[in-house]
DNA sequence: AGTGCGATTGACT
DNA sequence: GTCAATCGCACTA
């Protein structure tokens, strides 16, 4: 996908991320899905790793819209973000959610034979069932890393709106985005 | 140098 | 539905 198709602007790109897909390709084969579930973390949002300004852990987000940042998380797990704002603009893209399109069989090797509607159900299993973590910090997804954002192979449903999930600061926000009543997206479908 | 907590998950009741 | 594990990071001193 074409840097100049994403919008300049976190949240109109939270919502316009639905449906396209994410692909990583491995040596093993390639691993993809829809994606279904979205969070904007916007400039001056306190919820937002970059509200205190740049560090060595988010720099990634004051990249041009289009790259990843990815961090790691409850000491376990790791999240992919997309940069979603102009240079030095610290902003992102949370994404929680995958509908699984290819490599499925590879992906529950990652995930330890789960469902294929529970593979990349929530950020860290995500990351998991696509085997993304801190190598592809920073890379960007809109050129010629073995991750990439790739084109709707078909058209989202309805799309819901609500708050985010597991946040307490700035909790009343609606910056969730997702695709109504589809089985892989965490949290509530409607 | 020490501390508190988090954009979660999987195991268990 | 409930709940503890787990450790990197940012903040305080």
């Amino acid at each position: 996908m074409r840097r100049s198709e994403l919008p300049v602007n976190t949240v109109k790109l939270a919502r316009y991320l639905i449906g396209k897909t994410l692909v990583h390709d491995t040596p093993q084969g390639r691993l993809s899905g829809r994606i279904v579930e979205t969070e904007a973390y916007p400039v001056g949002d306190a919820a937002a790793h970059s509200f205190r300004g740049k560090t060595a852990r988010n720099q990634s987000m004051f990249l041009e819209r289009g790259h990843a940042y990815v961090y790691f998380i409850y000491g376990n797990w790791h999240a992919i973000n997309v940069a979603s704002e102009r240079k030095d603009v610290g902003a992102a893209v949370l994404l929680r959610a995958l509908e699984p399109l290819e490599g499925i069989v590879l992906m529950q090797r990652h995930r330890s034979g789960a469902r294929e509607h529970d593979l990349a159900r929530g950020p860290g299993r995500l990351t998991t069932a696509l085997d993304i973590d801190r190598r592809y910090d920073g890379v960007d997804l809109c050129g010629r890393a073995p991750i990439w954002l790739g084109t709707p192979v078909k058209p989202p449903g309805r799309i819901g709106r609500s708050a985010r999930i597991g946040i307490t600061k700035e909790a009343h926000r609606l910056l969730r985005f997702f695709e109504r009543n589809n089985p892989c997206v965490s949290g509530p479908r409607n």
